[in-house]
Parts: C-alpha cells; sequence; structure tokens
RNA sequence: GGCGGCGUAGCUCAGCUGGCUAGAGCAUGCGGUUCAUACCCGCAGUGUCGUUGGUUCAAAUCCAAUCGCCGCUACCA
C-alpha cells in the first residue's frame, strides 16, 4: 500500500558539548522532509545519531575524570532529549558505540582490507596538538596548522590507508552522470574543480596514538578513525553486515543524506568511494545546506541573541521555532539568525496571519451559530478565487517539497492564508449576519473559511507538530479523513455538523522591544561573540572554539615559559614564491636570527627594515618554504590590517620582555 | 593564486535560456474595516538593478573590465 520507501538521514553529531540551534535546523529540516513523506505515503526510515569516538572527545573525558563512555552517555542523553523537545521523528538513533556498530565497522574494515582497498603504511604528517589533527605539507598555512595557526609538529604513526585514489575517475564518472547526486549545484562544482580534478590522495583511516575508537581486530594498537567509523553508520544503522539485513535491503541506497555544507565533501567523496569499495550502490543525493549565521558580531552581545535551542523552544514554542528554521532561509543558503528576525516572525506569519485567522474565524462561526456552520448554504463571490487559490497550494507544496524548499513551500501555503484572510474582508461576514435573510450566504462564507484553514492545518504537519492539532480542536475536527493529505486536493473536506470550540490563542503577539530587553538580561554573563556561526558541525574536524575559553587563563610560571626579546630588523626580504612572507635577519643583542614571518601583504621588506620589534625567542625553529624561522614576531590584525609590535621608545635590542 | 557565487526599494530577497511602465515579504505613511491576537484589507511610494565600457531594435538579465563581499581551495622553492 505504501508509494515506496524513503531513507533520510542526518549527519551524527559530535557530542563534545551541547547542540546548539544549528543542529537543530539540520535535523529539524530532516524531520520535516520524513513527516512530509510518511504523510504522502512513503514508508520511511528517518536516521540520526552520534559520531562518539575520537581523541578530543577522550581528552575531554580525561579532564572531567569520567571514562569516555560515562562522558558521551551523559551527553547524549541530552541530544535525545532535546530531539523529544523538539518533536523530532526519528525512526532510528545509532550511536557509534553501539556494539552492533561496533562489529559491523570491524567488518568492514577488515572487508577493505582483505581485497587491498585498505592497506597498512607509514602517516608522516604533520600534527597540531590542540587541534589533534594531522596536517599534509600541502595543508599548512605558513607552516602552521591551518585551523589554529599554532605550530605543528613533524609526525610519523604506522597506520592504514584507503585507496581512495583508486575510486578517483568511478567518482568523476558517477558525479558527471549523477547531476542531482550533489546539491546544490555549486557545491557540485566545488568538490569537482578542488578535489576530484587535481587528484585524490589515499586516505589516513586509523590511529594509533588513541585509544578510544573501534579497535582493528586484526592489528592491535589500532583503532579505526573517523571515516570508516562514523560514515558507515548510514549502512549500519540499517542492520548490514549483522545477522538481520533486511532493513539494509530495504531503505539502501538512501533517498538523501542531509548534511551541512563543511562536510558535504566527506559525503560525497569518501562515503561513495567506501561504498564502492564495498560494491553498494551510492545514495541517491547529498543536500549540503547552508549555515544558520549569527547576526553581526559585535552587535550580538548587545542584541542577546539566543542559540541555545532549549531556551528558544521553552519561549517561544516549539512550532514557532521549526517555522522560523525552516521558513526564514532557503535550504541551501546561508542565513542570519537574530532575535528580531524569529520574533518579526512569530508575530507577523504564525500571530497575525495563521493565529488571528484561526481566532477570527471560529469566533464568527461561534458567535454567528452557536459553533456549527448550517446546512443550508448559498455560494457567491468571491468563492471560486478562494477555492482556487487554496486548492493550488498542494501542489505547490508537493513541487517544492521535492526539491527540499521547505521555505518555498511555507510561502505557497501562506499564500493560501493570506488570500483567506482577505476573503473575510471582501465577504464581510458582520454585515451578513445583520441581514436574517443572509444567514445562508453567511453560512457559506464561513464554510469556505474553516474548509480553508482545514487545508492549511493540514499542508503545514511537516513543518509544525503541535498546531495542526490545536487547529483542529479549535474547529471541532475529530474524523481523521479531514486531516489526511490526500484530503486536501479537492474542496470540501470539512464535515457538517462539526462543532468549532474557541481555544486558547495559537501563537501570542510578541512585543519585540520588550523581548529584545528581556534577552539582553537573559545573555549576560555569557559571551557569544565566540561563536560566530551556529551552524553544525559535526566531525572530528570541528574547530574548537571553546577552547580559547578553557585556556585563557594561565600562571605566571606558564607565561615565563615564553620567552620574549626585543630585536632591531637588520635585513628584510621577501621569499620567493610566496605571497605572503618575508625573511627577516634581526639583532638581538650580539645574536643574529633569522625568521621567516607572514606578513608580506602589509609591509614592504624597506619598510620594516630598523624597526624594533618583540620576537618569541625561544620557539621551535620551522621550516617556512624551506627557509629556517628562529622565532615568531609579534603582531596584531584584524581583517583589514596588520600592526607589528614595535617598542614605544628606542631601546637596545636583546632586552628580555616582561 | 585557482574555481565558484554574490552585489536589485530602509531591511531580507525573487527576477530561468535578454523584451510589456523592475517585483514579493517585512518595516514606513495614508485610507478602510471591526469578526479577530492594536488584527485584517486596500493604496502609496522611493530604487542611477555595484561601477565602467561593449553586443543588440531591446539588458537587471549576454560579453569585457573594474570595485566590494562571501564560499571552497591552493602556493607552484
Amino acid at each position: 500500500m505504501t508509494k515506496g520507501n524513503f531513507y533520510i538521514t542526518t549527519p551524527i553529531y559530535y557530542p563534545s558539548d551541547k547542540l546548539h540551534i544549528g543542529h537543530s535546523y539540520t535535523t529539524v529540516a530532516a524531520d520535516a522532509m520524513a513527516r512530509y513523506k510518511r504523510l504522502k505515503g512513503f514508508d520511511v526510515m528517518f536516521l540520526t545519531g552520534t559520531d562518539e569516538h575520537g581523541q578530543k572527545i577522550q581528552r575531554i573525558a580525561d579532564e572531567k575524570g569520567v571514562t569516555p563512555k560515562a562522558y558521551v552517555d551523559n551527553i547524549v542523553g541530552g541530544i535525545k532529549k532535546l530531539w523529544e523537545l523538539m518533536k523530532i521523528s526519528n525512526d532510528k538513533f545509532i550511536r557509534t558505540t553501539d556494539p552492533y556498530h561496533e562489529r559491523a565497522v570491524q567488518k568492514i574494515f577488515k572487508r577493505l582490507y582483505d581485497q587491498g582497498d585498505i592497506y597498512k603504511s607509514e602517516y608522516e604528517g604533520w600534527y597540531c596538538t590542540p587541534c589533534e589533527s594531522f596536517w599534509t605539507q600541502t595543508q599548512l598555512n605558513d607552516n602552521k596548522c591551518p585551523d589554529c595557526g599554532r605550530p605543528v609538529e613533524l609526525t610519523k604513526e604506522e597506520s592504514y590507508f584507503f585507496r581512495l585514489s583508486k575510486y578517483q575517475n568511478a567518482l568523476i564518472q558517477y558525479i558527471e552522470e549523477h547531476p542531482e547526486f550533489i546539491q546544490p549545484e555549486s557545491r557540485r562544482n566545488e568538490m569537482m574543480n578542488n578535489f576530484l580534478k587535481v587528484g585524490l590522495e589515499d586516505l589516513c583511516v586509523s590511529r594509533t596514538t588513541f585509544d578510544w575508537g573501534i579497535p582493528v581486530e586484526f592489528d592491535k594498537g589500532h583503532v579505526v578513525y573517523v571515516w570508516i567509523d562514523a560514515l558507515s553508520n548510514y549502512i549500519t544503522a540499517l542492520g548490514y553486515l549483522s545477522e538481520d539485513e533486511s532493513l539494509f535491503e530495504k531503505f539502501w541506497p538512501a533517498n538523501v543524506h542531509l548534511v551541512g555544507k563543511e562536510i558535504v565533501r566527506f559525503h560525497t567523496i569518501i562515503w561513495p568511494a567506501m561504498l564502492m569499495a564495498l560494491g553498494l550502490p551510492l545514495p541517491k543525493q547529498v543536500f549540503g545546506h547552508g549555515w544558520l549565521v549569527l547576526a553581526g558580531g559585535k552587535m550580538s552581545k548587545s542584541k542577546g541573541n539566543v542559540v541555545d535551542p532549549v531556551v528558544l523552544v521553552k519561549k517561544y514554542g516549539l512550532d514557532a521555532i521549526r517555522y522560523f528554521l525552516l521558513r526564514e532561509v532557503p535550504f541551501g543558503s546561508d542565513g542570519l539568525f537574530s532575535n528580531e528576525a524569529l520574533i518579526g516572525r512569530i508575530n507577523a506569519d504564525l500571530a497575525n496571519d495563521l493565529g488571528n485567522l484561526v481566532s477570527r474565524t471560529v469566533a464568527m462561526i461561534d458567535k454567528y451559530f452557536d459553533g456549527i456552520i448550517p446546512d443550508e448554504r448559498a455560494e457567491g463571490d468571491f468563492d471560486q478565487d478562494l477555492m482556487e487559490t487554496v486548492l493550488a497550494a498542494p501542489a505547490k507544496v508537493d513541487e517544492k517539497m521535492d526539491s527540499l524548499e521547505f521555505s518555498a513551500a511555507l510561502v505557497e501555503i501562506w499564500k493560501a492564508i493570506s488570500r483567506t484572510n482577505k476573503y473575510i474582508d471582501e465577504t464581510a461576514p458582520w454585515l451578513l449576519a445583520k441581514d436574517e435573510s443572509q444567514k445562508p450566504r453567511l453560512a457559506q462564507v464561513m464554510y469556505n473559511l474553516a474548509e480553508s484553514i482545514r487545508i492549511v492545518s493540514v499542508l503545514i504537519q511537516p513543518f509544525m507538530v503541535e498546531t495542526p492539532e490545536k487547529i483542529w480542536e479549535q474547529l471541532g475536527i475529530l474524523d481523521a479523513k479531514e486531516t489526511q493529505w490526500d484530503s486536501v486536493y479537492s474542496w470540501g473536506g470539512y464535515q457538517s455538523g462539526n462543532r468549532v470550540q474557541k481555544g486558547v490563542v495559537l501563537f501570542p503577539r510578541i512585543d519585540l522591544e520588550q523581548e529584545m530587553e528581556d534577552l539582553s538580561k537573559l545573555e549576560t554573563g555569557k559571551d557569544l561573540s565566540k561563536q560566530k556561526k551556529a551552524g553544525k558541525k559535526t566531525d572530528h574536524q570541528e574547530k574548537e572554539e571553546k577552547k580559547e575559553q578553557e585556556d585563557s587563563l594561565i600562571t605566571i610560571d606558564d607565561f615565563a615559559k615564553i620567552q620574549f626579546r626585543t630585536v632591531t630588523v637588520i635585513e628584510a626580504e621577501k621569499v620567493e614564491g610566496a605571497d605572503k612572507l618575508l625573511k627577516l635577519k634581526v639583532r638581538m643583542g650580539d645574536e643574529v636570527r633569522q625568521v621567516v614571518s607572514g606578513i608580506a601583504k602589509y609591509y614592504t621588506p624597506e619598510e620594516i627594515i630598523g624597526k624594533n620589534l618583540i620576537l618569541v625567542a625561544n620557539l621551535k625553529p620551522v621550516k617556512l618554504r624551506g627557509i629556517e624561522s628562529q622565532g615568531m614576531i609579534l603582531a596584531a590584525s584584524d581583517d583589514n590590517t596588520l600592526s607589528l609590535v614595535t617598542l614605544d621608545k628606542a631601546l637596545q635590542s636583546g632586552l628580555k620582555v616582561t
């Protein structure tokens, strides 16, 4: 009886910290899609979960003095609660620490090894300890960690590698033959131009430097590194390589993996290559959505942007938040998240348009007909136009949903709402009510209003999860037939005899100014400027923004470890072939040091000679573009300008700075 | 540096393969209405469509250059 199967996934989130509104964004979108497909009669599998291994979690757990498992159990509990709060209708929640997943990952790893797609070698790379990331020489930025800009160390590690390079051509061909595979299109171009066409390198898929991961069965000391562990969740969740593969057979390949744009690459290159190696079909689509970005950095504090979804839901109601997330930003683009925008949407779309429409309609039916619309009705002007407009919505919603245009789908529904509000003005029921002979006409008008609202209430079900029922209650809709998706393609589903009932205000209006004040108070003590992007970041690749805060306090001893010295620049020249680098010779007392510094865009060699600067003198020397740099010059920069830290008064070089 | 994208009313944006007096929502002003959550309905705008050239009977829409912003990515010693 079903229309077919539909498998949709969110990324599995990294439970190193509480989730924020960006995570909710992805998950609510997936939820809306899953609900929509269920309403359409599909057999849906909606998967979400958590990616729980890795060094970062191990380290955080260590710091807190708990086991990694205990640590993630706690966080995952919170995540599950959040999804309950947001009424996420996932059919399954996978944790990469689930035993069935671990077993399947081991089997996958073994299989790929046995067939030669994984081989053992040595990983030589530059390691950034704070970020726990390896980088290749070419990834480095001025020989520093491209993520955090701190120095990296050359490290060797025995590792297993996945032959990603082998699948390069097959991937290119697949992507070219399946233009719908990577969406939106701009992401496809990025993957093609930046990775596939320039060539893929084999991928390191095991680690020996930590043990919080799935052990490689046949080689103790190695744990499976993120890729095979995390990405395979999409199939292990379905029982792939378990005793019961029936779900896998039923739902794979997935219809769509919803991911944030920052992890499109993993899902469109690494993951498909893994699947090819396993001889499995590829997911039909990977959709990389945009980020919700917090409104302007320095403004955000004073404007008090709240990004904790729990707080938002409690404050404004679940449906308001879900509506905002899906409505405000076209799904493929980035969008601004601000409390003003949120409140604006709530007031304009939800309170004024939808909520008020329901309220006024119910009030009129109640007032004019004691709650039940009489069967004796008379058609009149505007009826036809109303019907046409409202009935046009379902097909448009279908069309938009099929391409994951949630925002556009909601726009279509709201056109119907607007049309209905206008219809009230056109028909002026309060005038009809004054004339006894117009009762049948008034009844028809009331019926049309009720029916329009009924259709709208059915259409909003994928997006809003509490409001539809509240509306049905007020309209006196009891029969499930009236709330089925199929019932909105024709007029007349609202049944005679339904008794309307005034109810609670669906969406109370919010006083914007008052609210912004409250929010600022709520935010005191919290520094949101650190959190510029509320977008979801799920992987081990995630940058750690909190680290700065955690590590921000040092002792005087820590400070003493760094030797700052005054120096004078005696020579300077551009580094051949590098845009950003200047090679400096500096005098430090009797000593002359060679320093390479990434300031070429801001200083010419000529202007820097003779300057008195501060050098970090005991920094481990590194080679930058083959030139040894014996220290680091201090400078400050904002987005546009960089300024060297110079001495206010002329002093000799070589002095200690304390 | 390479690839891609963006720059349109105060704000957020629509405007596909060039063609009626350049649109929507929000905000603003005015008018109407009273069933309703001071709501709804109507009307009114303002825009050198980033800048400069070019193609064309005709360009916001195509081409070139340029400025500004953003995304991905990189440095060829």
